[in-house]
DNA sequence: TATGAATGAGCATTCATTCAT
DNA sequence: CATGAATGAATGCTCATTCAT
C-alpha cells in the first residue's frame, strides 16, 4: 500500500488522491506501462473505487492532462502581471512557467512527454493548453513589436514561427533545468528571456539583456 | 503480410528490413503499443526470426534509435561545409537538421517522442546524440563570439543554457513543421536562425537576418 | 434513475418494484448479465436496500420466478371454467397461456429461457409450475378420454409424452407468436388447438378443428 | 488439466478439442458462466492458444454454434431416405433428431438453451439452422397434404404455424426425454409422430399410429 | 428506512518470448 | 535459414456483496 489508509472520505477527496497517484504514476512510467493496479494502490484505494470515480484509463489520463494543464495555465497567468511592459511581462511569465514545472515535475512529464507521445484523444487535450500559451506569447510579441515602433511590420506567419520557437525552447529548457544539477528556475528564465529578446547576435556584441532585480 | 515475402535473403539485408518495419511501428504506435507480431508481420518474418536477429524488444527498439539517431547527426555533419563562417554553418546544419527530420517523421518520431519518453535504457541513447548536436551548436556560438570580437567573454554556462534552447526550439519547430500545411524545411530553419541570430529585439528594429540565396 | 424517487414507501410496495426491475432486467439481459447495480437503478432505490430486502442475485431471481411462475399458472386457471367438455377447458387455456405470455414478455422470458438455462437452484423451480400445467393438460387429456368412449384404454406412459410434447408446443408457439409481427394469441392457441386435438392426419381430410365463437 | 497433454499438434487438430472443450463448458454452464480459463484447461491447452485460434469467446461461441448445427442438420438429412412417403420420412427425421439430441447432449444444450437464451450475434445463427428443420418439415407436411388428396387446400399461414408446433414439441420432447430416466430416442419419436399424424382426437378413437417395423 | 463508500475475486484479452522441427 | 506451435505473466475492467452512518 503506497499511502495511509484512511477509510471513508468524501468523493471529491478521495478523487484528487487518486489524480494525484496517477500523475505521478503515467508521469514515470508512462501512460501504457502505468498499471491501474499501481496507481489504485499508490492512492491507497482498492482498483473497482478508482473506475467507479474515474471510469476508464483513458478517463483517468485525460483528467490528470485537464488538471496539470489548467495549474500550469493558471501559474503562468497568476504570475503575469497585465500592465507591465511586454518584455516585463514576457519575463514574469517564464519565471512563472520554469517555476511550475519544477515543482510538478511528473505534471509536467504527463503534458510534455507522455500526453503528447499517446495518440489522438489526448494530444488534442495539450494542444489546446499549448495554443494558449502560444496565443499569449503570440500576443506579448506583437504588442512590444508595436511599442517598439509604429509600424508593426512583423508578418503573421513569422510571429506564429518564433512564438512556436519560443514555447518549445521553454519547453526544452524546463526539461533541461529539471535533469541539471544547479539550475535553477530563474535562471532558466534569464537564459531563455536573454536568447529570445536579444538574439545570439547581440550577445556578441556584449549587450545581454539583464533579467530586473526582483 | 506487410511485405513481399522473399526468402533466404542474407542477414545484413534481413535486419533492415526489420528496423524499417520496427521504426515504422514504434514510430506510429509508440514503444509499448507496437507489438512484435505486428514488427513481424510488416517485416514479412516469423517472429521468432527478429528474435534470433534482434534479441528482444528492448534490444530492437535500442537498435532502432541508434540507426536512426546516426543517420540524424550524418545528414546533419554532411550539411554543413566545415570553412564557412560560423552562422552560416549553422543555417546550413538547421537546413539540414529540419530537411532530415521531415524526410524521416518516424525515425523523428522514435528519436525525439518515443525514446525519450520510455525509461531509461532509451532516453541515454538519445541523449548521446542529442549532446553530439548540442556541443556540435555550442562550438559555433563559441567560434561566433570569438569571431565577432577579440573578447570571447560568453560564460560557459551561459553557452550551454543557449544551445539547449536552440536545439530545443529546432526540434519544437521540427514538430511543428511536419504538423503544419504549408511550412517547408527551408522556412522552418529560416524562421529558427532568425530567431537565433537576431533575437526579438532586433527583428522589432526591422533589421532581420536574412538567409543567403542558395 | 429508473423509477421516479418515492422516498419512504412501505416495505411490500417497494419489494414490487424490485421484482418488476429485476423481472425485466432479467427478461431482456439474462441472469449472468443482468447486475444489481443495473436493477437498483431501474427500481430506483440503492443496492444496499436491494440486499436488505431481497437477500442475494440467487434469492432476488428465484422471488422472479415464483411471482411469474405464480401469475402465469393463475392466469391459465382463472381463463378455464371447469364445468365445460375438456375440449374446450383445453382451449381456454391454452388462450389464457398465450394472451398472458404475450402480456408479460419479460415474465415469459424469465421463465422460459433464463431459468431453466441457468444451473440447478433455478431451474427446479420453473420445474414446478411446468408441472403443474403438464399435469393440468394430463388430466384434461385423460378426462377428454373418458367422455370420448367408455374405455380409456390410453397408456399412461403415453399420456405423460403426449401433455410434455403438447405444452413444449404452446411454449415454442408462445415465442414464435410474440416474434411473428401479425400472429395474435388467439390465433396461436387456434393454431395448437387444431394440431392437438385434431392431428395432421385429420387436417388432410380437410376436418379441420374450428375454435368456438366466443 | 482436463486432458492427457500431446505437445505439438496440427492446428485443424487442436481446434477440434477447443471445440470439443467448449461445447462441453458452454452447455453445461452457460455462456456467461463459462470461462475461457476452463475450456483452455478442459482443452488441455493454454489460454493464448484457444484465443490464437478462435479469437474471441464470442468467435469460439459461434463456432460452437456452427459446428453443431452442422452436425445436427446432417445427422436429420443423413436419416432420411428421399424416396419414401411423406409420413414415413417424417418419422426418420424425428427418429434422427432425437438419437442426435441424446448422443450430444451438450451441443443439443448449446443450440437450444444457451444460444438462443444470450443476445443477438448467437439466436440468429440457430435461427438459421432451427429455419432449415422448419422448411424441411413444412414441405413433408405440404407432400403429405398432397399425397392424401388433390386439394391441397391447407393454407400457408397455417402450415407455418403448424411446422413450427412440430418443431417445438419435438424441442421439448428432446430435452424431456434426455432428462426422463427410462425414455429412448425411439419412443420419443414416436410419442411425437403419433401426436403429429394422428392428433389427440384420433388417439380417442383408439386409432393409434404406429411406427413401422425397422 | 435508506445510502454513500468501499472491496475481494474473477474474467477476457494481450504480449513478449521460447521450443521443436 | 526459417517457422508453426505454444505459454507464463500481466492488464483493464466488472460484479456481487458489505460496512458505517
Amino acid at each position: 500500500m503506497g499511502a495511509v489508509k484512511n477509510k471513508r472520505m468524501p468523493r471529491a477527496v478521495r478523487e484528487q488522491q487518486m489524480l494525484d497517484a496517477a500523475v505521478r504514476t503515467f508521469g514515470q512510467r508512462g501512460y501504457r506501462s502505468a498499471s491501474m493496479d499501481e496507481i489504485a494502490d499508490l492512492a491507497g484505494v482498492s482498483k473497482p473505487l478508482v473506475y467507479l470515480y474515474l471510469n476508464s484509463k483513458e478517463d483517468l489520463f485525460t483528467a490528470c492532462i485537464r488538471r496539470e494543464a489548467a495549474a500550469l495555465t493558471a501559474a503562468v497567468h497568476a504570475g503575469v502581471r497585465p500592465g507591465l511592459p511586454a518584455d516585463r511581462q514576457l519575463w514574469e511569465g517564464l519565471r512563472a512557467f520554469f517555476t511550475h514545472t519544477a515543482e510538478n515535475p511528473d505534471g509536467w512529464a504527463v503534458l510534455h512527454r507522455q500526453a503528447r507521445t499517446h495518440g489522438e484523444p489526448f494530444a488534442a487535450e495539450v494542444a489546446v493548453m499549448r495554443e494558449e500559451l502560444v496565443v499569449f506569447v503570440t500576443e506579448l510579441i506583437v504588442v512590444a513589436a508595436r511599442e517598439a515602433h509604429r509600424d508593426p511590420s512583423l508578418p503573421e506567419g513569422e510571429v506564429a514561427g518564433l512564438a512556436e520557437a519560443l514555447v518549445g525552447a521553454a519547453e526544452s529548457l524546463a526539461a533541461w533545468a529539471n535533469a541539471a544539477p544547479g539550475v535553477s528556475a530563474k535562471q532558466a528564465a534569464a537564459t531563455l528571456m536573454n536568447f529570445a529578446w536579444a538574439g545570439l547576435g547581440d550577445l556578441m556584441e556584449n549587450r545581454p539583456w539583464t533579467p530586473p532585480q526582483d
